[in-house]
DNA sequence: CTGAAAGCGCTAACAT
DNA sequence: ATGTTAGCGCTTTCAG
């Protein structure tokens, strides 16, 4: 049988009450009995229920991690990082992270996860664009919400997010100071905001540049597949415009797909034209050049948010605090300098 | 506040020791006090408290699910497929699935999953590969253990394995149905287990085909990542052999990555040389023409896993019972038929 | 067929 | 500084 509380305070020839003191570092206890009572626990291989502590406590040392099915299954690891982060955290933190996934299409009446019915869950984690459906439906639960990757239009939520815009920027400028003016920006789903703001900071460095920017430099498509969707982009931006020097990937996986689409039109990287993307690099043959790019950091989001939300658990906050996570460039080798 | 138990005897006018008989079907009630405490139930949203039964069943409805982190992060989506598996079978059966990732560097004295500590799973399920010394450290803790795609060489386990012999067979046999002679096998990570039986299916197709097999078409080789694996086996494989038709790639990434080098070498795919993969087919644009391959059904033998675990769970079964799934030939574009 | 009550392991208020 | 005890929500035995 494993031990409890009990064998634990009669092995140390105390009470319950004491043990369960020295187990929440409470000053009040001696260091003598405190050392006398660690030292059986650790003897006794004695790790609290969390049932029973759950049970008092009404709070169970569960967070949900909610995904849609699509998201999870992607093959660029974005949110299985970000997932992990949240795990490592969350095990410093003495809690546990509970995965569900929902269909991105889901629809009001569609069964919620079940640790949201159950109330097995302190609070949840909302992992990239989800239905708006979904977020009416657990809005009565009353439980505890922060947003990673994603924010929905309506609704003042806390989140931590990318700080898109300033990657966009960042990335165009780079290219902007490598001597290309003719930039194309190719899109990705168009649909979800990170781009959108990816997009923004894409114009702004132009902008502040004084580029005036041709037509149909700016490709987007809301093709499911990454891959696919920058093959397409890149096929289409070619079409309308012979002189593009330099692309702006939204998304890495995007730029997959544009390198592909160079590849097979006999088009160097970065000879003939000069690549930025957007995420990281997946270390990946498909890859080469090694993909300049900004790079996200999606395990420290995992943990962020983790940090966040136990904290607004714990304070009962109501302000929808934001975390905007750093961005940072990393210079590879998929960039021409023609200055 | 959520409801209890109690809320919902006084709402129906029983005891709770009546609600608790209707939560767990028991014949004793009659079907009209069944029917009132159920409309009660659902009036009020009442779902029991894990935390309180867990206390007293001393079980809690939680099952570990342990992978390496390399596996987790995996660009090919097998594992988190497994994984969605497992999830929906546990919600099925009342349960929740705990992920926990573990270093594939794995050395005695490294700190366990929680869950095993805190024995907060009734079972674990381990995926993938992982570390004889991993297996060696959980063994004192008496949990029940299921492997999922590896048993481990010594120890007799319960798993749920893939038919890797029979698919090796089917895709050797499919190939030289096509009329192919000069067949390669291209191994991706040889030291496991289930490539050595995909090898060893291969290399009876051949014998009982009588085909002679040449030297050096069988090319493995340990790297990690497998698209990059892939390449580099391709290449050793033509330096050596020029007469190649036909190649078996073990894996699917592991193809992607012969893909990859057949294209930089003006290779055609299937007219110049035709290619059968193993896992399944990510719909991805780099597959051009379709990948024929051996389907695994992924989904699946998380289900089972999770299904065969609660099993031995409840039972207490000693037996290592093992299921291995089925596999099925997918033919797609990528081979041609020479006869 | 239904109810009363003990007890699962723990926390926290209260007592000493 | 430490112990006693009620009670968290549920299951289950035993009584009725």
């Amino acid at each position: 049988m494993r031990p409890t509380i009990k064998d634990v305070a009669k092995a140390a020839n105390v009470s319950i009450a004491t043990v369960s003191l020295v187990l929440h570092n409470n000053e009040r206890i001696s260091s003598e009995t405190k050392r006398r009572v660690l030292k059986r626990i650790k003897q006794l291989h004695y790790h609290p229920s969390r049932s029973a502590r759950g049970l008092v406590l009404s709070k169970i040392g569960n967070i949900g991690f909610i995904i849609t099915e699509e998201h999870f299954l992607r093959t660029e690891s974005f949110y299985t990082r970000v997932f992990l982060g949240t795990e490592f955290e969350a095990r410093e933190k003495d809690n546990y992270v509970l995965l569900a996934t929902i269909s991105s299409s889901f629809k009001k009446g569609d069964p919620l996860p079940r640790f949201i019915l159950e109330r097995n869950a302190d609070g949840i984690l909302i992992v990239g664009k989800v239905p708006e459906a979904f977020i009416e439906s657990i809005k009565k639960y009353n439980m505890p919400i922060l947003f990673i990757d994603y924010l929905p239009p309506n609704g003042d939520f806390p989140g931590v997010l990318i700080d898109n815009e300033r990657g966009g920027m960042l990335a165009t400028e780079y290219l902007i100071n490598s001597g290309h003016q003719n930039i194309a920006f190719i899109g990705g789903e168009i649909s979800h905001p990170s781009i959108m703001e990816r997009l923004h900071g894409y114009k702004l460095a132009l902008e502040k540049a004084n580029i005036i920017n041709g037509n149909g430099l700016v490709v987007t498509n809301d093709e499911n597949l990454s891959r696919q969707n920058g093959y397409r982009s890149a096929e289409k931006l070619f079409i309308q415009n012979k002189n593009v020097t330099a692309i702006f990937a939204s998304t890495n996986a995007t730029a997959v797909g544009v390198i592909q689409y160079l590849k097979d039109n006999n088009l160097n990287i970065p000879n003939d034209i000069s690549l930025i993307g957007f995420d990281d690099v997946e270390a990946d043959i498909m890859i080469d050049p090694p993909l300049t790019t900004i790079r996200v950091p999606k395990v420290k989001m995992g943990t962020e948010a983790v940090q966040l939300l136990l904290n607004i658990i714990k304070t009962e906050t109501t302000t929808a605090k934001k975390i905007i996570v750093p961005i940072e460039l990393v210079v590879r080798e998929s960039i021409k300098n023609i200055n």
